[in-house]
DNA sequence: ACAGCGCACATTGTACACAACCCACTGCGC
DNA sequence: GCGCAGTGGGTTGTGTACAATGTGCGCTGT
């Protein structure tokens, strides 16, 4: 448990590729990988000390980390109580698709008004890489590169405040089908994305925004978010009872 | 220039107004006042020490309300080279306006479905003290006052991420706004507000949708984004340029 | 005199030490 | 046996020292 990967201490300024400032973005990087490949289940206690030993810096970089993580709503940053990864409810689950569906037009749209044929062939590539992921097995690749399809895509609305909020969004979501997903692996998205590329390609607004608005639908029922699903793990069970940042007990009120 | 208001360092746990944490609030709101005031100009740099002795903190918290301040692009922070005042150009400004009108239509939506009498009577206080504010001559305090009524439209709203967004945009528009204001300082914004509560408490979407429409209108037609306006300040004219984090000087390429 | 290099100062980036706080455990009293 | 106050361990919050980086000035050579 005290053994720390790559020391990313040590590099000075590693070659040109590593810019300053990177140990942020590593570190960052990581956790959020972790969280999306449910390595770290929601609820789960991010000591900042324990975070420093692993990634060998100090708690200064991991706080930062944390904190970006926490402004995109992956980890709850609880006052004076540390951090710990996010277990969004039902009702937040609720809130963060129907903001997706109003980004994910207005991306569209704007996507097929200014999408380059470069930016068009690095979707392409994202879809196969995706595609590649689910069959390898790779769950959490899956998931993310998922995502990053559709930040990629709001990157070809170029529109700066909406790519950062889909940020945000996509962000969120990932976490919430890492949480939610049914029992049901269709995962067939990729599928839906090409169609998607297609349609903008053909510079078909209307056909883009219909196909995304059912991507959304699908992944939407692909959530258990009528009911709460039944998990096996306690700690997800409950946990949102648990974080609420009321003074009270730890214990569900009676 | 060495003189610090309040020490606000001193007082260990202010009664129990101040709850832990707030130090970075209260450094944050103060930047933030003061740059909507225009009393820090776009381009001005910020720096970490001259801050700390200001307001009697140490870096670590002004650390913490830049970095804040940069999350909502109300400041441009340069790794190693320091914050500034940000000072969006007028692409970026026409980003910020397209997804204002994004996001506005559907707050007003939402709020003509879930906004509550109480959070009503709330937005018509609030628009008495933006009036009171324009009507004192107090510009800065207006701008404010205005922005944060759109703010408490999107609390109306009951959907959190769509919140956080608002928030970053309300940020950006009133810096846009200190930035770009024509000289017709027609600034009656108070009497749409006036109106667009009026439809919300009708329960009228479409009329509260159209409203707010025209209020995006209005807000857009008062700047002037089509011509760089014929500044007196040379700062702000070429502060774009100036800004870029390219590794060249900061003289423009010739 | 001007261009280019190098040094020195100022400012930011990082780590660490200390203080404040939360939580859990223990022991006492009821 | 149960509840509650006091106390100790451990974690987070903040200030500060030191290292690294960027910037501007002066020097030197042509």
């Amino acid at each position: 448990m005290n053994e720390q990967l790559q020391p990313l201490k040590k590099q000075p300024r590693a070659g040109k590729a590593g810019r300053s400032g990177t140990q942020d973005d590593i570190v960052y990087a990581h956790i959020f990988e972790a969280i999306l490949e449910q390595r770290l289940a929601p609820g789960t206690k991010l000591s900042e000390e324990a975070l420093g030993e692993i990634f060998g810096v100090s708690r200064t970089i991991i706080r930062r980390a944390l904190s970006r993580l926490a402004h995109e709503s992956v980890v709850l940053l609880r006052p004076n109580r540390g951090a710990v990864v996010a277990s969004p409810s039902v009702e937040e689950a609720r809130q963060v698709f129907m903001a997706r569906r109003l980004v994910e037009r207005a991306i569209t749209e704007l996507a097929v008004q200014h999408a380059t044929a470069e930016q068009l062939a690095e979707l392409r590539q994202m879809v196969n890489d995706e595609r590649d992921s689910f069959s390898r097995g790779d769950r959490g690749a899956g998931i993310r590169l998922s995502g990053e399809f559709h930040l990629k895509l709001a990157e070809a609305a170029k529109n700066a405040p909406l790519i950062s909020f889909q940020r945000s969004l996509v962000s969120q979501t990932s976490l919430i089908i890492a949480q939610y997903e049914s029992g049901n692996r269709s995962h067939c998205s990729y599928d839906e994305h090409t169609q998607l590329i297609d349609a903008i390609e053909a510079r078909d607004a209307t056909l883009a925004v219909n196909l995304m608005m059912h991507h959304m639908d699908h992944i939407d029922s692909k959530l258990n978010l009528d009911e709460e699903s039944a998990s096996d793990d306690l700690h997800a069970v409950f946990s949102h009872l648990l974080q609420t940042k009321k003074p009270g007990r730890s214990s569900v009120k009676l």
